[in-house]
DNA sequence: CCATATACCTGGCAGC
DNA sequence: TGCTGCCAGGTATATG
């Protein structure tokens, strides 16, 4: 479920509410993906300063380190005062003085990890090899060029990997590939300055236009409040195989990448 | 260094 | 109904 703009409306969510709060208390349900790396005991008494996002973490700053929560496929969150017994996929709560921070991760491929700071080893193995943040201004033309020139792989798959851009996930990737006309088999070193930069301008539309629509609700996504995402509304391609494109009206495609679905049409999108 | 496959886990759905 | 097989928003890790 959660790619970048998921991850972003979910922190917008819930960030203003918890910020300034006491942990008051910690429950773990079953094992997610880590384990959490600290005596749940511990953070006890520690003060919420903030919530900040990289690339699809979540990282709540504490007053004494840092709380990195990662959604994996099938996670969401809920931050309410009004929160009762955990139900079945309910496998983390954090009790502040302000809520109950809940995730609920039916597949458990989430995870909640404690890092004394961010240079810590823990931290640096999950964030230290991201690339950049789409949605900031570092999104360079020329460093995101130079990196596709340096790979033969098809530019969905490097879309995918997060070495050169995080936050782009398999919804976003074939969204955004339609959006500048690339065919998601094109290997990304062929790609010429002028396509990377429709592809770069491309990512970052989509993404903000998703942020903006409340991500996108396939199945079970919702924020910290509840609220759904619409933007699966307007997706031109995923998810919309053997149905027409929606600028042409060829039937959109779909394939197998790297054991992942893609989407495109192959009138719209040159190799 | 790059490229690809595998593993993790549960639930929903189509087809029989 | 109930069973089976396939599919699903991610990514660290192992292997070539």
């Amino acid at each position: 479920m959660p790619e970048l703009p998921e991850v972003e409306v979910t922190r917008l969510s819930f960030a203003h509410r918890i910020a300034g709060a006491r942990i008051t208390g910690v429950r773990l349900g079953k094992p997610l993906r880590w384990p959490l790396g600290c005596a749940p005991l511990s953070l006890v008494g520690r003060h919420v300063l903030g919530v900040r996002r990289r690339g699809k973490y979540l990282l709540i700053d504490l007053d004494q380190g840092i709380l990195l929560w990662h959604l994996g496929m099938s996670g969401s969150l809920r931050f309410s005062r009004e929160l009762g017994p955990p139900e079945v996929h309910d496998h983390f709560d954090l009790d502040t003085t302000q809520g109950r921070l809940r995730l609920n991760d039916p597949r458990r491929f989430g995870a909640v990890v404690y890092a004394a700071s961010e240079d810590s080893e823990e931290a640096v193995k999950l964030l230290g090899h991201l690339g950049v943040e789409p949605l900031n201004g570092e999104f360079d033309l020329d460093v995101f060029h130079q990196g596709l020139r340096q790979r033969k792989t098809a530019i969905k798959q490097v879309l995918l990997g997060g070495a050169l851009v995080v936050g782009v996930g398999n919804i976003y990737a074939s969204e955004a590939l339609f959006m500048s006309g690339i065919r998601p088999t094109v290997r990304a070193h062929r790609l010429s300055r002028p396509r990377a930069e429709k592809l770069r301008q491309a990512i970052i539309d989509v993404l903000s236009r998703a942020v903006q629509k409340g991500g996108s609700t396939l199945r079970d996504f919702s924020s910290a409040d509840g609220q759904q995402g619409y933007f699966q509304l307007e997706a031109h391609v995923y998810d919309r195989a053997n149905q027409p494109c929606r600028v042409c009206g060829t039937s959109i495609r779909r394939l197998q990448q790297g054991q992942r679905s893609t989407f495109y049409c192959a009138k719209c999108q040159k190799p």
